[in-house]
RNA sequence: UCUCGGGUGGUGUAAUGGUAACACUACCGGUUUUGAUCCGGUCAUUCUAGGUUCGAAUCCUAGCCCGAGAA
């Protein structure tokens, strides 16, 4: 018997390689891409592909793909969801001076969570979901599922994605795990795949982040640590800590960083660089992908965003969906809002949102 | 009005006779499935007008402007 494989499409060549060896592996595969895009919001000016825009083209891109492969092919409502769930956590968490990121609210609750209800609610039957994600699942004996880190260390997407849980894990499969991306364009180039040379698409949107958050500008003052007014602001929703450009004061021996966000005041304190080392953070909404907190204090590497070295620390858990990451080195710009991830090894133990 | 000091790119400084340096900002590009970091690149003929000199940001003269002081 086969077990037959719903594959989230996205339009791009990573899903669509996904598909393609799920279909040699002999898996009968189902094609489907969610929508998200709210036709009242402004479409965005950018250039470039994102993932939050018009999806006429990643649809045609998609169904494209599905042809190619020779399978079934369905667009799935997400917008309600989507835009309850990641838009709004988005424009709550920028209006606390706090920095969100939507990619793990997406992946968590839309990607791996409304998709697939979407499709079974539309009658669609599977036994698993599959992604083109670079992440690996692992059952261990003792009947766990664990996310991994996939072979192509540079596009490793586990940072996305672990807020995923047993029931998730236990029906997802990402094909590309074991895979470098160079070999996946390959593949999709030999296979004659529509998209294959498709550029990576990197942007949550390439609009003006303003048309998402629609915030009325707010001007504030832009300070040093000890409140001397250095420069203004038009709404500290336009920044992030760490965040060096954009500040417009000049003159200084050393370049300035945002360090703080003081929502209350409505006022983005700046340091030198040295100003933006923390040796521990809170952590809370903190999940357990193998089910539950350890007992006690875990030392592991914390990664705190996409592209950050994971630092060794120890985290301590306090109560089931909290906890305390102590780093062994002070890290640069811990952000609230952004996750921090706990590994041992190539496992995702947990994590969550930096208080 | 007088005296002294000073006027170099968007900002802060450097170069005191040999064709303008450094930092910061800004902009452009690269890296990056979070507009972060990081990396690379670009942006001044030195207040104005004369003069001295082979040659001046650097010396001289006048003007303009800024700061400090002065019945």
């Amino acid at each position: 018997m086969k077990n037959k494989i719903l594959v989230g499409l996205s339009g791009g060549v990573d899903s669509a390689v996904a598909a393609l060896l799920l279909k040699e592996r002999g898996f009968e595969v189902i094609g489907a891409i969610m929508s998200i895009w709210d036709d009242s919001l402004p479409r965005p000016t950018g250039e470039g592909h994102a993932c939050l825009g018009p999806e006429e083209d990643d649809i045609e891109s998609a169904s494209a793909v599905a042809r190619a492969l020779g399978i079934e092919f369905h667009v799935l409502d997400c917008r309600e969801q989507y835009r309850k769930i990641v838009l709004e956590n988005f424009r709550s968490e920028y209006a606390q001076g706090r920095t969100p990121n939507p990619c793990v609210w997406c992946n968590s609750y839309i990607k791996f969570g409304a998709l697939p209800v979407a499709a079974r609610k539309q009658g669609l039957s599977f036994s698993h979901f599959a992604t083109g994600h670079y992440a690996s699942v692992e059952r261990g004996e003792d009947g766990i599922y664990r996310l991994k880190k996939a072979k192509d260390a540079a596009k490793d997407q586990t940072y996305f994605i672990y807020r995923l849980n047993q029931k998730q894990l236990s029906e997802i499969m990402f094909p590309l795990g074991g895979y470098l991306k160079t070999e996946v364009r390959e593949l999709a180039k030999n296979s004659n795949l529509p998209i294959h040379d498709k550029p990576d698409s990197q942007d949550f949107y390439c609009g003006d982040y303003g048309d998402i958050l629609k915030f009325p500008n707010r001007p504030g003052d832009i300070v040093d640590k000890k409140g001397a007014p250095l420069g203004r602001h038009n709404g500290i929703w336009n920044y992030t800590i760490g965040k060096r450009k954009g500040l417009g004061i000049s003159g200084e021996k050393e370049p300035l960083y945002v360090a703080r966000l003081d929502a209350k005041n409505n006022r983005v304190i700046v340091g030198p660089k040295s100003d933006l080392y923390s040796a521990e953070c809170a952590v809370e909404n903190v999940v357990w992908p193998e089910g539950k907190a350890p007992g006690s204090s875990v030392r592991v590497l914390v990664k705190i965003r996409q592209a950050h070295i994971p630092a060794e620390a120890e985290v301590f858990p306090a109560g089931s969906n909290a906890a305390r990451v102590v780093f062994k080195n002070p890290q640069m710009s811990v952000t609230p809002g952004q996750s921090a991830v706990f590994y041992q090894g190539d496992t995702v133990l947990g994590g969550g949102i930096i208080a």
